[in-house]
Formats: structure tokens, C-alpha cells, sequence
RNA sequence: CGCGGGAUAGAGCAGUAGGUAGCUCGUCGGGCUCAUAACCCGAAGGUCGUAGGUUCGAGUCCUACUCCCGCUACCA
């Protein structure tokens, strides 16, 4: 495990420029590969840390369509947005580059046309839909449609929301192009494929069996699921206005699917960093002797543990990674972060509602990172961390000793003598650390590491109090010189390995123990004076504030207040509908019911298996109210039941009948039904 | 029976070749007073999701099941 590679790139996720970076972000992808970097850093390695945002595909293309403003506005703002707050909580990109640049588009190119050239993809011709009005192809997110399976009359092209079926836009009846309206037609398009059951064997030799071990046990397991399942040609390139053209003659109107160019973005933002620092790119992406390593969250495994490397092995001569270090997914108060529902805390809005305490930020989220499974961000938790952690027991033990250093020396370090077998255990412990800490990086146990830290600081303390030294200045003050030493040398140690985990902060311990550079962190394991006698300390200080109550109280009600004001800003009403005559109503047999039984039907998130008792009969009615109603608050309710509409198998069980719901703004699911709980069943309504 | 990950003290997590269940926070009790009412010590608290199986012995291996999260959604 030990460091052997004659240098590395690292790469973090290509932020997708359509919305701010928030913690889910951080927590999976850049902090971690931020500590990673600055690690190596200080092993002195060869390092070349790239980012950059992804600025193509449809998202972008129809969030500008809806906003009436072109791509680049979009792409531009938030560009400028993401790389502005990276920069302040001090994520150490070498270079972040962007996929709109012009050497992004060179490099895609050539990558491209070389796999072209070789006969590396395969061309298909198929049949899509197109807008005849709009005069473009429309991707199944663009089409909207009554659902075949549920006759939802707003199924888009790709799944069905009100059902949950995965759709073909073709299937949908009635189908309509959201950006004209005009009903599309089938026409014939051709496109570029990667075959990647080509690479099938390749893949099985190179993950499956090349690193069964060494690979997280999730993204292992996602990537041989994949590959058992069977590998499948895979489109590189769409009938679009936004993205890189396909640069083969007769290609116009098509681009590179955005999967293909963006992680090609990691070698362009390389070359961009290489050519302003006068260094050749090449041993960063060819060189056998480069360790590659991909930072991402776990929803893009399948592009950077199969499509990615497939690309890469097939454009020829480039290195594959090391590892894939994927991160599962924080959510925020025991929901899922959303960007569209405003269920987020936003980098940008942290950076400005605490200032100076960006390394907070980045504490909580390494000490509870979901490194192994989904986990929860909580504003309590991230004040207690604060805190009681980096508060009361880092802070403070920086602060004890440098207020005993000024008070009993004037900030000189006091030189030890006559170390006692108690002095002794404590530096071996201490120097021992650097190496723990750093073992547990290169094992991405980045968590781990953070709780190393901890243990450190804890020594310090625990030292503290064994020793006295706030007793012994006035039987033994020769005494006390040792161990005021000692706990600096505690200090100076913290000051180092603090670094890659919360740089600004490392920065200021090293001003409170005025030392310019870091110490080496190699070195803090045999050095027996980190901090020599006779220096001079700076200035006291205090490392970290305490966060009030009243603080954490303001996020937790901001959180809510966006979230209504969200919610309540998208809810619009329907217009009211085409009249109909008499006769069509009638034709509905409406009831008053019942509901005696309630269960929720197994593997599904929205159904439940209601027994409604109708006064003629008892009838099984499946209902996607299970978000909205638990299966004991809905027995027994009154509600009005359809009960001549034709039975649906839904999930196996044959659903007779339709209970009338409406939605309030929050999306919670209302019972229509007969206000008086007396009425009895089987009535009609009309 | 689609696939993958997860389920261990009130909360968040370790448990790395099967051998007396650990860490942090929180709670309770004690000590100390240099320190941001911080620090240090001690205690309580777990039938390791459920049910079977292999074994002298299973949190750890096998089988079945349950629940949560992803794979699909302007999401990492």
C-alpha cells in the first residue's frame, strides 16, 4: 500500500454547471480528494489534482430553453459560482478547466476521430422522434404523453412519474414535444456506438479479477453486476444543438453524448494545467508509473469503472485507474439533498453565513462521510462536532498550551530534560500518528483518519492532566520546562498533520507556533526536536469559536422556510379542462366507501392493497397513496371510490376500482371523500 | 423472486485471516482548575435486522426472509 508511484492524478467529478455546489457534493467527491492531494503534497509527491465543470448535455440545454436564455449564460454563471467557493474552502484543484474550453473541444475531437479511424465504434441507423416545428430530435426527456400503463396524462418520454414505469418515448399515446408542442414523427437518424461487449473479457481480467481487493466493496459490487449482466454497445453521440460536434464529415446536428466528453474533460484540464506550467501532460495519463485515482459520488460508477476505461484502452496508450474511490450519498435532515426541491445547504451560502469557518465545514463532512453507506448531515450534529470536537478538544488543548508557554516562559519553547518514562510513552504515541494517519488516506479511509486526528489532540490533553504542570510550578518549575516542551512538540505535530484535512486552520497553528513552513511528515516519526528549544511562539489565539444554539435554530428554520417557499412558488393551478355534456358524467359510477384494510404492497414505494368496503361488496383497490397515508391512519376512512372503471393488474394484484384524491402544495395526497363519517357505503354521488 | 450496497449501545460509526463485542458524541457519577463552564477518570447502556444451518466456538462463513438506500428522476 505503500506509495510507490512516481506521481498521480487525481481527479474529482466534473461539477455539472446547472445548479451551486452543496455539501452532498463535498462529503463524496472534493473533500476527500482534496485531503488525498494535499496528502500526497506533503509526501512530496508528484501531484496533479484537475477538475473542471461539465458544461454540455440536455439538462443545460433545457434548463436555457425554460429560462429563455442561451446555454452559455447558464453554464457561465455557475461556472463562475462553483470555481468562486471551491476556491474559498480551500479545495487545492491544480487546475479547473472547463468542457466549453476551446482545448476540451480539441482533445474530445481527437479522441474521437482516432477511435473513428480504427474502427473503434460501430454506426447504427435507428428511428427517433422529431419536432417538425422546433426542426430537432428530441431526447425521451423532451416528450410528453399519456403513459400506456396507467393513462397518466403526463408521462415523460423516459419513465412515467405517476406509475414509475420505465417508458419508451415511442410508446406513449398522444405524444407531444414539450418545446412546441407539435406532435413529433418517427424519423431516421444515425449514430455512433462504443461496443462495449467488446470489452467484455477485458473488463472481467481487469476489475474483476485485478481488483477484487483493493476496490471498495460497493463499487466492486456495482461494476461486476454490470459486467455479469452482459455489456452492451453504447451510444457516444445525439441529435442536439449543445454539446461538441461530432467531427466526422456529414455528422451536422450531432453531438458527443455528454458521458463521452466529459470525462475526456480530465485530460483536456491536464493539458490546459501542464502547458501554463511548461510541463508535458503526457506521463500524466500514459506513464505506467502514474497512479490515476477517480474521486466521484456512486451514481457515476458505471461511466468511470466501465465506459470511461473502455475509451480509454480502446483510444490506446493511456493508463487506467488505480482506484475509484466512489462515495455513497449524505442526505440533510433525513431527506434526500435535492437540487430542484431546494433541499440543500449550499457551499456558497456557508461560505457567507460563516466566515472563517470553512475548515468546520470540511470537519464535519470527513468525520461523517458516507464512505460506506448513505448518511445523515444534521445541523445539531455539525454544531456538537464543532463544538465538542474541534472546539473543546483540539482548540482548547492548542490554547492551554500556548497560554502556559506565554505565562511561564514569555512564548519561548522551554528545553526538556531528564524525560520520564510518562514523557517518553507520550512522544512515541505522538510520533506514531503521522503514520496512522497517514495509512488510513492511503486506504481512503478518510473518516478514520479525521478520528486519528482527534486521538491526537486528545493525547495532548490527556498528558496535560496527568502531568500538572499548573501544580508542579511551584514545587518543581525545572520540571514543568519538559513537559511544556513535550506538549509542543504535540502542537507542532498537529500542526502538520492537520494540514490536508483543514488547511486554513493548520495555517493559523502555525502562526499561534510562528513556523512558516509545515513540518515534513515523514520526518516527525525519528525528529526528536520538532520544535526546538528557544523559539519563539507567536501570539496566543483561539483555533475554532464555539457555534451558539441560536445559529444552528436560524439554518434549521431557513431550511424550512426555502423549502415551503419552494414548493409553494412551483405549485401553479391546472387550467380547467374542455366542457363535457351530461351524458359523459354519467357515465362515471361514483360510491361512497369504506376502507377496512390497509397493507402495503412489497417492493413498491407508493402502493398500498386496500380492501374499500362498498355496502354491495368489499372491493380490492390499489392506491400510490402509501407516501401520503400510513397503512393504520387510513383504515377506516371514508372516501369516494370509482367503481366503474375497467380493473388493472397493478404489481400482481387486480386494482378494482379508483379512490378520488386531490394534492395539497407540499405534494401530500388528500382523501375526497364524504364529509359526514356516518354516511354509509354504496351510495351513489352525483 | 431484476441488480448492487447497508442493517452492531440513545445517535454516528469500527470490527481488517471465526475464539471473552469496541470508538466518538450523548447520559449519569467523580476528579482537576492551565484552558473557549473547556480538560481528565469511571459507570450505565447492545439477545451484533429476523429465522435456520456449518463449527468445540459466528457480528464475522452458508441459506431464507424483512426493512432502508441506490441503479430512473435539473441530484454526488
Amino acid at each position: 500500500m505503500a506509495l510507490t508511484a512516481k506521481r498521480y492524478t487525481i481527479t474529482a467529478a466534473l461539477p455539472y454547471t446547472n445548479g451551486p455546489i452543496h455539501i452532498g457534493h463535498l462529503a463524496g467527491v472534493y473533500i476527500p480528494a482534496d485531503i488525498y492531494s494535499r496528502y500526497l503534497r506533503a509526501q512530496k509527491k508528484d501531484v496533479a489534482f484537475i477538475c473542471g465543470s461539465d458544461e454540455h448535455g440536455v439538462a443545460i440545454s433545457i434548463r436555457a430553453k425554460k429560462e429563455g436564455v442561451s446555454p452559455k449564460e447558464i453554464i457561465d454563471k455557475y461556472d463562475q459560482m462553483i470555481r468562486t467557493s471551491f476556491d474559498q474552502l480551500g479545495i487545492s484543484f491544480d487546475n479547473y478547466s472547463r468542457t466549453s474550453s476551446d482545448i476540451h473541444h480539441k482533445t474530445a475531437s481527437e479522441i474521437f476521430t482516432k477511435m473513428n479511424d480504427t474502427g473503434k465504434f460501430i454506426e447504427e441507423v435507428t428511428e427517433q422522434l422529431f419536432d417538425p416545428e422546433a426542426n430537432q430530435y428530441l431526447a425521451d426527456r423532451f416528450v410528453t404523453g399519456t403513459c400506456p400503463k396507467c393513462q397518466y396524462h403526463e408521462a415523460y418520454g423516459d419513465q412515467c412519474e405517476q406509475c414509475g414505469s420505465p417508458l419508451n418515448a415511442t410508446e406513449l399515446i398522444n405524444p407531444k414535444s414539450i418545446l412546441s408542442g407539435a406532435t413529433p414523427v418517427l424519423k431516421k437518424t444515425k449514430h455512433w456506438f462504443l461496443p462495449l461487449n467488446h470489452y467484455q473479457e477485458f473488463m472481467k481480467e481487469w476489475v474483476i479479477e485485478g481488483h477484487k481487493d483493493d476496490w471498495k466493496p460497493n463499487v466492486y459490487g456495482q461494476v461486476k453486476s454490470w459486467i455479469d449482466d452482459g455489456l452492451r454497445p453504447r451510444a457516444v453521440t445525439r441529435d442536439l444543438d449543445w454539446g461538441i460536434p461530432v467531427p466526422v464529415e456529414g455528422a451536422d446536428g450531432k453531438v458527443m453524448y455528454v458521458w463521452f466528453d466529459a470525462p475526456i474533460g480530465y485530460i483536456s484540464s491536464t493539458k490546459e494545467w501542464a502547458a501554463k506550467k511548461n510541463k508535458d501532460w503526457k506521463p500524466y495519463w500514459k506513464d505506467k508509473e502514474t497512479s490515476l485515482v477517480h474521486f466521484i459520488g456512486k451514481d457515476n460508477i458505471v461511466f468511470h469503472c466501465i465506459i470511461f476505461p473502455c475509451i480509454l484502452k480502446a483510444s490506446g496508450e493511456y493508463i487506467l485507474p488505480e482506484n475509484v474511490p466512489a462515495n455513497e450519498f449524505l442526505n440533510l435532515e433525513g431527506n434526500k439533498i435535492s437540487t430542484s426541491k431546494n433541499w440543500a445547504v449550499w457551499l456558497h451560502e456557508y461560505l457567507t453565513e460563516f466566515p472563517g469557518q470553512e475548515d468546520v465545514l470540511r470537519y464535519v463532512l470527513t468525520s461523517n462521510a458516507p464512505e460506506t453507506k448513505d448518511n445523515d448531515f444534521t445541523w445539531k450534529d455539525f454544531q456538537a462536532r464543532n463544538n465538542n470536537e474541534l472546539v473543546a478538544i483540539f482548540g482548547n488543548f492548542i490554547n492551554r498550551v500556548s497560554v502556559l508557554t506565554q505565562k511561564y516562559y514569555d512564548g519561548i519553547v522551554p528545553a526538556q530534560k531528564d524525560l520520564t518514562h510518562e514523557d517518553l510513552k507520550t512522544l512515541n504515541k505522538m510520533r506514531a500518528f503521522p503514520g496512522v494517519i497517514g495509512g488510513s488516506i492511503e486506504r481512503y479511509r478518510f473518516r478514520e483518519a479525521s478520528q486519528e486526528l482527534m486521538n491526537l489532540a486528545r493525547l495532548g490533553n490527556k498528558y496535560l492532566a496527568d502531568q500538572e504542570p499548573w501544580k508542579l510550578i511551584k514545587i518543581d518549575p525545572e520540571r514543568v520546562k519538559t513537559i511544556l516542551n513535550v506538549s509542543l512538540q504535540i502542537s507542532a505535530t498537529l500542526a502538520t498533520v492537520t494540514e490536508p484535512f483543514l488547511p486554513l486552520s493548520a495555517k493559523k497553528l502555525r502562526g499561534i507556533l510562528n513556523i512558516s513552513n509545515p513540518i515534513n511528515w515523514n520526518a516527525i516519526e525519528t525528529s526528536k526536536d520538532i520544535l526546538p528549544a528557544g523559539h519563539i511562539i507567536g501570539s496566543q489565539k483561539l483555533l475554532f469559536a464555539k457555534i451558539d444554539d441560536s445559529i444552528i435554530q436560524a439554518q434549521l428554520e431557513k431550511l424550512e422556510a426555502t423549502k415551503k417557499n419552494n414548493s409553494e412558488a412551483n405549485y401553479e393551478l391546472p387550467p380547467v379542462k374542455e366542457n363535457i355534456n351530461f351524458e359523459d358524467f354519467s357515465t362515471m359510477d361514483l360510491r361512497t366507501g369504506t376502507i377496512v384494510e390497509a397493507e402495503k404492497i412489497k417492493k413498491t414505494k407508493k402502493l398500498l392493497n386496500l380492501k374499500v368496503d362498498l355496502g354491495f361488496e368489499i372491493r380490492t383497490i390499489v392506491s400510490g397513496i402509501a407516501e401520503s397515508y400510513s397503512t393504520e391512519e387510513i383504515i377506516g376512512k371514508k372516501v369516494t371510490v370509482l367503481v366503474n372503471l375497467a380493473p388493472r393488474i397493478i404489481k400482481g394484484v387486480e386494482s378494482q376500482g379508483m379512490l378520488l384524491m386531490t394534492e395539497n402544495k407540499e405534494g401530500k395526497l388528500i382523501i375526497v371523500g364524504p364529509e359526514d363519517s356516518n354516511m354509509d357505503n354504496g351510495f351513489e354521488i352525483n
